[in-house]
DNA sequence: CATGAATGAGTGTTCATTCAT
DNA sequence: TATGAATGAACACTCATTCAT
C-alpha cells in the first residue's frame, strides 16, 4: 500500500494526476495492476486518498500554528507565509492545488475540499475579529479580502510552478503584504 | 466551420471540455465525425480555436478601452472591471479559464496563452508607470502586483463560478479595489 | 451491423449469451470490437437488439394469424401449436428464452419483456371470451390458466433443448391438449 | 463451514448467484479470502454444496411424505402442494431454481440434477399406476403429464417470485389441479 | 464538401486463484 | 486452521483517427 503511494507521488512530479494510468502505477510500484483496486476500489478513491495524504498534515498544523500570537493582520500574514512555505516545500502538493484540482471530477464534493473549506472558514474568522477590534476597515468584506489574500497567494506561486523557479516564502509574504495591508500609493 | 463551433460553445455549458467527445460534438452539431477531423486535424488545435474565438474580441478590446482615461490606478480598476464583466457575461469563457485552461496539455507554450501574456504586459506596464510617476509606492514589486490583481479577480469570480451564482462587476470592483488600492486598517 | 447480429446469432447456437464477449463477437463478425460499440453502446442494448429481432415475427404474426378460428379452446390450441412450432423452427430463440433470458440483468424491465406480456395479456383475453361464453369452466381462474398453459410449453419442450432432442409441434399439441382441456381420467 | 454457508444464504437473498463474489462471501462471513477456496476449491463446487443443502431435505421429505395416500391423483395433488409449499416458505431457493439455476454452468451434468431427475421419476412412477389402475386415462402420455405439473408449478410461482408477492400453497394447488385434472369446460 | 464504416490501442475495473507466513 | 498480500488474465467500454466513396 505504501509502494503504489509512494508510486503515485513519484509520478506526479513528472505528469498530471489525470494522465496517470493504473498501468504507470502498478509498474512504478512493481506490484499487480489488481493490488491497487483491491485498495482503492476507484481512481477518485486513489486521488482522494493521496491528496488527504499530502494535505492533512498542513491543515492541522495551521490550526494549532496561529495561538499565542496577537493582532489579526499578524496572524495573516503568519498565515500567508505558512501557505506560501507549503507551496515551497511541498511542489508537488502546489502543482495539483494549483492546476489540476480544480477540474478533477466531484472535487467540489469532496472531504478535502471540505478541509479545505474548514481552512476558509479560519481565515475568516481572523478577519472578522479585525473588523471587530478596529484593526480592519468596517467597509472591507471579510469574504470578499479571505478570496483576495488566497488568489494572491495562488498567483503569486503560480509561475513558478509553472517554470519550475525557486519560491521565497520570506519575500512573497513581505511583497505581498506590501499591497494588501498598506496604502498603494 | 460555424457549426461545429457553436456545437463547442453549446458542449461547453454542461461539461468539461476534456470531457466532450468528437462523436458528441459531431452528433450537435449535425456533422459526420470525419468532417470535424478534416477542420481540425487534431484536438489540440480544435481547442486552441475555440479559445481563440472566445478570447479575441475581449484582449483587442482592453488595448483600446484604456485610451484616454487618467492616472493609472484609475486604468487598472477599469481594466479589473472589464475583466470582471467578461466573466459576468460570458461564464462559459470564465469556467474555462478559471477551472480548465490549466490542465490542457500544451496550454502554457499556446498562442492564447501568448495572448494572455499580452495582457499580463499590458498591466504590467500601466503599473510601471504608477510607480513612475508617483501614484504608486516605489518599493511594491510591479509583477507582483499584477499577480496579485489576476489572482484577486480569479479567487473572487470563482466560487460564484463554481456554485452558478451571479457576478456582480460593480461590486466586486469596488470591493476589490477597496482592498488592493488603500490602507487596510 | 448484418455482420455483427449474424455473428452472434452465430455465437449463441453454441454457448450462451452471458458468456460471449465482444472480442468474440468481432472476431467471428470480422470487425473491430469499437464498432459493436458504435453501433449497440452496451451490452444490454446489443442482448435487446437481437432478443427483439428474433422475436417480433413471432409476436406479430400470431396477432394475425388467430382471426378467423371459432372458439377460444380451438384459438388456445392454434396458439400452443405456434408456440411449439416456434421453438421448433428456432432452437437458437427457444435456448434463450427457456434457459437464460430470466436472468439476464434488466430484462423483466425491457421492452422485450412487454411484448411477451402483450402475448400474455392476448392469451388472457382469449381465456376470458372462453369463460363468458361458457366454453371455460366459471371456476377456472383465467390467470392461473394462461401460466399452466405457458409453464406446459415451457417444461414439454424443456428437455428437448437442453439434450439436443427434435420438437414436433404436432405430437406436443396433441398431447399437452388432452391433458390441459380434458378430464384427466 | 457453517460460517460461510449462512453468508451465501445471506448474500442470496439480496442477489444472483452469480453475482456474488468470493470478496463478499469472505466478507459478510468474517472470514478470509483464502480460506473459502480451501474448503471449496471451486466455484462450482461451492454452488453445488449450497443447492444440495437447500434441496436434500426436501427430497427426503416428498419420499417418506407420499407413503399413505391412497390414489395417483391424490399422490400427485399432495405432491404439487408440497411442491407450492417449498417456495413460498422458501423463496430464495425458489428464486435459484426458477430463474437462476439453468444457466449454471454444468447444471444439468451436476447431482443436484441427478437429485431433481430422481424427484422428476418419482413423479412418473406414480403417474404410470394412475395409468395402470385406470386413474388416469390410456392416451396421455406419462412424462408429458410430468412436464406440465412441473411447468404449471414453476409457472404459477414465476410472477410471484419475480416481483414479490405471497405464495399461497392452498388456493394454488387447487387452482391448479382444477385445470389439469378435470374437463376444462 | 460530406459521409459512414471501420480501426487500434488503450482504460479502468473485476475476480478467481495462489502462496508465504 | 487462518490470514493478507499479491497475481494474471480477462472484460466491457472508449475514442481519436483514418479512409474509401
Amino acid at each position: 500500500m505504501v509502494k503504489i503511494l509512494e508510486a503515485i507521488t513519484q509520478l506526479l512530479e513528472k505528469k498530471e494526476f489525470e494522465a496517470i494510468t493504473w498501468a504507470e502505477i502498478a509498474k512504478t510500484a512493481g506490484v499487480n495492476e489488481g493490488l491497487i483496486y483491491k485498495y482503492f476500489k476507484t481512481s477518485r478513491n486513489l486521488l482522494h486518498v493521496v491528496l488527504h495524504d499530502f494535505m492533512h498534515p498542513f491543515l492541522v498544523e495551521i490550526e494549532t500554528d496561529l495561538k499565542g500570537i496577537e493582532g489579526s493582520l499578524n496572524q495573516l500574514r503568519r498565515l500567508i507565509w505558512l501557505h506560501f512555505d507549503l507551496y515551497a516545500s511541498n511542489r508537488v502538493l502546489a502543482k495539483i492545488l494549483l492546476l489540476e484540482v480544480r477540474n478533477f471530477p466531484g472535487y467540489f464534493d469532496s472531504d478535502i475540499y471540505q478541509g479545505i473549506q474548514g481552512y476558509g472558514r479560519q481565515i475568516l474568522e481572523i478577519i472578522d475579529r479585525g473588523i471587530q477590534n478596529g484593526e480592519i476597515h468596517q467597509d472591507i468584506v471579510a469574504k470578499d479580502l479571505r478570496q483576495i489574500i488566497l488568489g494572491s497567494i495562488e498567483h503569486l506561486c503560480l509561475p513558478k510552478i509553472i517554470f519550475g523557479r525557486p519560491i521565497s516564502p520570506d519575500e512573497l509574504t513581505v511583497s505581498c503584504c506590501n499591497i494588501l495591508f498598506r496604502q498603494i500609493g
